[in-house]
RNA sequence: GCCAAUGUAGCUCAACGGUAGAGCACCGGUUUUGUAAACCGGCGGUUGAGGGUUCGAUUCCCUCCGUUGGCUCCA
């Protein structure tokens, strides 16, 4: 007899051999009919593995996350058998689950194309009403290499598996097998054949090296039923609505034409943003002791010679001749703020030293990787370089730290995740070098007892970093903030402060910046107010609304008592109904209407209307200004009066 | 840069081998309006650029440019 232990505690006894269906089946006809795999002891496995001795036992259903994901990872298995079936030449590589569903790259010189994905999820479908079961076969590695003989792309996943003993799943009425570690769901028809479908097709280099072939990268979601597909497809489409390139288009604050791919072109009312953005961040590092710089954007080329730039960073670097010289135009600011500190003698008592820059950089990206504001050529950092003595790094690194949080936190931010990145294979400086520089950044997350990736080899090739990520509306991640230890680039330069014994040393650079580019800080701020932004940073605060024409004087009267206060305010009198002007100021995403007619201005009020609110409120215009004045000072993001 | 898709009026989209059309925006007029879009009229396009096929190309083919989704790379 084996002896299964269950969640609860409790032990129930089978007979010896008996799988895991058995199992479900003994404990009820329910949980047997939802079973789609189990945990014996901590190992995944499928419900056809038989129990022996004595055991923890976990049945998983579809209502577990572990029930989902290996229901996606069937459903690959499943729209490979299909495309297969479609296109017999398909040669499979790899096909894991993502987050809400799947992929599978293949080897296919037939591009699939979207109006192929009916086909394709139609035969899906046939497979599993087919309801085949899913058939487990195990081999030794041996065996397994001769049965994938010549095909390269499974020898190399069978090369890549873990264990002497690999496994093929068999599903379907052709036969179809593919290498799977498993487990999987025990039939085709366990999943419900309206809860998949195929997303998009990209090429996807063969084991994300540019130098191998492409592949083709087949997306599917999948869920447990109709429903949460169409929920999920639903919350898609409400995402794309957060996009900053169609808000920034909406709202009129961004544009790019084809006469500068990459670069962006800021219309008046992003400027608003963008300086109130400014203007805080200069407030803050005012706080933070920090003193700011500004330095040319274009340097002789040499200077590129001694940074390091021109040997590691050169294919992204724009370059100019004038009269027989050549200039590089910045790609980073660090060497303009290295000659900025080499124009004085400095002492020991002038350390911590923080210069900050807005920089305006251009780096060249190569053209499939734009992205509307975030992934630009043209972009402003903001910068700043911290010159310190070994001793001042950690709490330098942590003051950085606070700095983030600080202003992360003003605008809302707490979803961002850090990784710490260290030596990469290009690079300058000895390997000791690194090993302290990234032992002094580890101390200070852990200082902040900060929850934290490291991401082996990705650093910059001056320095060891850790980056502040955010994600957009689609869940992509991108990098904000920035902490870069350098121990190179000040001896390159031959930095130096004296030390109170009156020699000269070395100090060391720490590069960081907070928002990161401030193109790319917009961009992601316009997704995560989805263009509501607070009243500190709207680019129109308030605009009134005569109801006629008739009140047109009344409400210029209003208009330009806002303006005196130095309130951001626009005035609709345009030949329209106030529901149009209301409908076009939500359109705008204006924070405060203020309908006036003929009752609000024999009183001397407003009728103040709120953005994303059908309540209105009658209320003293002085009495309106001081409480936005309030609001704006404490950078509220609540807009309600 | 690579794989694929795509580019029509300021914006969102239609027409898909036979002289390019709508809504919004804009301009003019009517209306004088009370909380998410009053009415009438008008202006607006060498259909991304350049080649080719064809009697005829927005439509089919090629090249380039931009954009989109991925990959690679990166703030």
């Amino acid at each position: 007899m084996a002896k299964a232990k269950l969640p609860d505690g409790s032990i129930l006894e089978v007979a010896d051999g008996a799988t895991v269906a058995d199992l479900a089946a003994q404990i009820g006809p329910g949980l047997a009919r939802v079973a789609l795999a189990a945990k014996l002891n901590d190992k995944l496995v499928d419900l056809s593995t038989s129990l022996n001795g004595e055991v923890d036992v976990v049945i998983i259903t579809s209502k577990d996350d572990m029930g989902l994901e290996i229901t996606r990872h069937s459903c690959a298995h499943i729209m490979a058998e299909a495309i297969c079936s479609i296109w017999p030449q398909t040669q499979l590589v790899y096909g894991p689950t993502v987050e809400g569903g799947f992929y599978y790259d293949i080897d296919l010189d037939t591009p699939i194309r979207p109006e192929d994905f009916e086909k394709i999820e139609q035969k899906m479908k046939e497979i599993v009403k087919a309801d085949t079961p899913f058939e487990r076969i195990q081999m030794s590695r041996g065996d397994a290499r001769s049965k994938m003989a010549g095909d390269k792309y499974k020898l190399d996943n069978i090369d890549n598996a873990a264990g002497d003993v690999l496994s093929f799943y068999k599903h379907g009425t052709d036969g179809f097998e593919d290498l799977c570690r498993g487990p999987h769901i025990p039939r085709t028809g366990s999943i419900d054949a309206k809860s998949f479908k195929i997303m998009s097709v990209a090429g996807a280099y063969w084991h994300g090296d540019a130098t191998q072939k492409m592949l083709q990268r087949v997306y599917g979601t999948c869920w447990r039923n109709k429903k949460e597909l169409a929920d999920y497809l639903f919350r898609l489409e409400e995402a794309k609505k957060r996009d900053h390139r169609l808000i920034g288009k909406q709202m009129d604050l961004f544009s790019f034409h084809e006469e500068g791919p990459g670069f962006a072109f800021l219309h008046p009312k992003g400027m608003r943003i963008w300086n109130g953005i400014i203007d805080f961040w200069r407030d803050v590092h005012q706080r933070y002791e920090y003193e700011e710089i500004k330095t040319p954007i274009m340097l002789n080329e040499s200077l590129w010679h001694k940074s390091g730039h021109w040997d590691n960073y050169k294919e992204n670097m724009y370059f100019t001749t004038v009269d027989d010289i050549t200039y590089a135009v910045k790609p980073m600011n660090c060497p303009g703020g290295l000659l900025v500190y080499n124009s004085n003698k400095h002492s020991y008592r002038e350390l911590p030293m923080r210069t900050a820059e807005l920089g305006l950089v251009h780096r060249y990206e190569a053209s499939g990787q734009m992205h509307g504001l975030v992934r630009v050529r043209q972009f402003t950092q903001d910068d700043a370089h911290i010159f310190c003595i070994p001793e001042q790094i950690e709490s330098e690194i942590v003051g950085v730290i606070d700095l983030v949080q600080e202003m992360y936190a003003a605008f809302g931010f707490e979803d961002y995740h850090v990784e710490l990145s260290t030596q990469p294979e290009k690079h300058i400086g000895s390997d000791e070098i690194w090993e302290t520089a990234t032992h002094a950044l580890k101390g200070a997350l852990e200082h902040k007892q900060m929850d934290y990736q490291i991401n082996e080899g990705d650093g910059a090739f001056y320095g060891p970093k850790i980056d502040f990520h955010i994600s957009d509306c689609l869940n992509r991640s991108w990098q904000l903030g920035t902490i870069q230890l350098d121990f190179s680039m000040p001896e390159r330069f031959g930095l130096a402060y004296t030390a109170a014994d009156n020699t000269e040393k070395t100090p060391v650079m720490i590069h960081r910046a907070i928002l990161g580019s401030l193109e790319r800080f917009m961009g992601i701020l316009i997704e995560h107010y989805a263009g509501n932004f607070p009243i500190w940073l709207a680019p129109e605060q308030l605009r009134v609304l005569p109801i006629s024409e008739k009140t047109n004087d009344y409400a210029a009267a209003v208009l330009s008592q806002l303006k005196e206060v130095g309130l951001i305010a626009t005035l609709d009198t345009s030949d329209d109904k106030v529901g149009a002007k209301i409908a076009r100021a939500h359109a705008d995403k204006v924070p405060y209407m203020l309908v006036v007619g003929p009752k609000e201005s024999e009183e001397g009020v407003v009728n103040v209307r709120m953005r994303q609110s059908k309540e209105t409120k009658t209320i003293a215009l002085s009495d309106l200004i001081s409480i936005i004045q309030q609001k704006i000072a404490d950078k509220s993001l609540d807009l309600m009066i």
